[in-house]
DNA sequence: GGGCTTGTTGATCAGCCGTTCAACAATTTC
DNA sequence: GAAATTGTTGAACGGCTGATCAACAAGCCC
């Protein structure tokens, strides 16, 4: 009743191998990882609310497969996230800024060449994008990190560059200096072309951007200098 | 068969009314103008994919009546980019920046103040980045117009700060300029709180956010004298 | 108050989407 | 080569969603 010969008409025929191989049955790691990168890409293309079918049908497996590996399509999404977002965090990065030999020119614009070529994708910027749109939990996860980690250290070079070496909490403009910096190049280098789909010159000259970079760094870096704190802008003055 | 009593139990009462009146029966011009209000909140809190079903109850109507008013979903959707999005830009504004007697920081600062407040909400911002993350067809009609009518401005702008009266197309460097200065405070005040959903020092004090307008004009255009097209730069050295 | 216009509604449809489940088939074990 | 294991699939369910349509009712004209 169930698989009559009509159900399935159809026999894999032996010879002939097509020009990509149907691959069928990989091995659970291998399918896992392949379910995840593809899912990574999709749902930057398609937004977090594009559907499960699709998904398989571009995988070219049925989507209930998609079941045997994640519980719920929350999970898968959150396996993304782990992979795709929370991964590209490298901690070399923090020794890199924390290093006293280099200046802070230096350090800042090798730092931000390697961490927008990491984050500045069309998966990681997108996933993000899309989930600050929805319910605003995985931004929430990230800019933690980023708050603990990067603004902290961008903070104090901009005051050592001052001439500062205080440690007080910033203030408020220094703050919207840091943002405005930091924001001014996500922006531009990120949000404008993978969320907004608008181009910009030398959009692929990576010497070009480099450019751009480093003359983002210089300008957070003279403006902070008239911002410093006021004891120790008192103390730079003298 | 239709209308028994027990598919309609209660009857209105006479007296008593709500503390909410139940206003039925509104004038079309009214109502279509309600739906279009109603369905621009609705949709930058909910995104675009929200159901109309969800707004129709919101708006405390039958979902069937929106579709009285909107043949489709799409139709009122772009509505709503009409009213709310493109309805925004102010044409004085293009007076104001074109103002010779007044110098740069001052109008950038007036223009930047009034222009943040009117395109800085939920409603417009989300719904921007909603399209873009679709189809991308809202952001590049938006950004025709910045491109045509505010990019050239401040561009004139930024080279008069650095001496140079040139109307030579923007160099790679100059955009990246505008367009840092640019980000960085859309980013800040509008990217981070609206769609990360992250709290930034300042929020809702609007002396505080006014100095953070101030310092980044300044910031952006002292480098601006940096980066003058070489011709006038010269021009000015000499 | 009868008839007309028009704003409004409930029932309904067809298609989609996340999820479940029993069965199937490729591979491994003995 | 039979049995056990495990990757994989098709059918189906229940709920949701955009859209349609005939019917209803509030206000207006006479």
């Amino acid at each position: 009743m169930v698989n009559t010969a009509e159900t399935r008409p159809m026999r894999r025929r032996p010879a002939l191998p097509p020009a990509v191989p149907p691959r069928r049955r990989l091995g659970a790691q291998e399918r896992e990882q392949q379910i995840v990168d593809g899912a990574a890409e999709f749902f930057a293309r398609r937004g977090l609310e594009a559907q499960m079918r699709e998904l398989a049908a571009e995988l070219g497996i049925a989507h209930t497969l998609l079941y045997h590996y994640f519980p719920t399509k929350r999970a898968l999404i959150e396996r993304v996230y782990e992979q795709t977002i929370a991964g590209r965090w490298d901690v070399r990065w923090e020794a890199l800024l924390d290093d006293p030999r280099l200046p802070a020119q230096d350090k800042l614009h090798a730092f931000y060449r390697e961490y927008l070529a990491a984050i500045l994708t069309p998966e990681w910027l997108r996933i993000l994008v899309h989930s600050g749109l929805s319910d605003g939990l995985i931004p929430t996860r990230y800019f933690a990190m980023v708050r603990d980690k990067l603004f902290p250290r961008l903070l104090r070079e901009a005051r050592r560059a001052a001439g500062s070496r205080t440690r007080a909490r910033p203030t408020p403009r220094e703050e919207a200096l840091l943002m405005g910096f930091h924001g001014g190049l996500i922006y531009h280098l990120g949000i404008w072309p993978l969320v907004y789909q608008q181009p910009y010159a030398g959009q692929g000259n990576a010497a070009l951007v480099d450019t751009f970079i480093g003359d983002r760094i210089r300008g957070f870096l003279a403006q902070a200098a008239e911002l410093a704190p006021a004891a120790t802008a008192a103390r730079a003055a003298a």
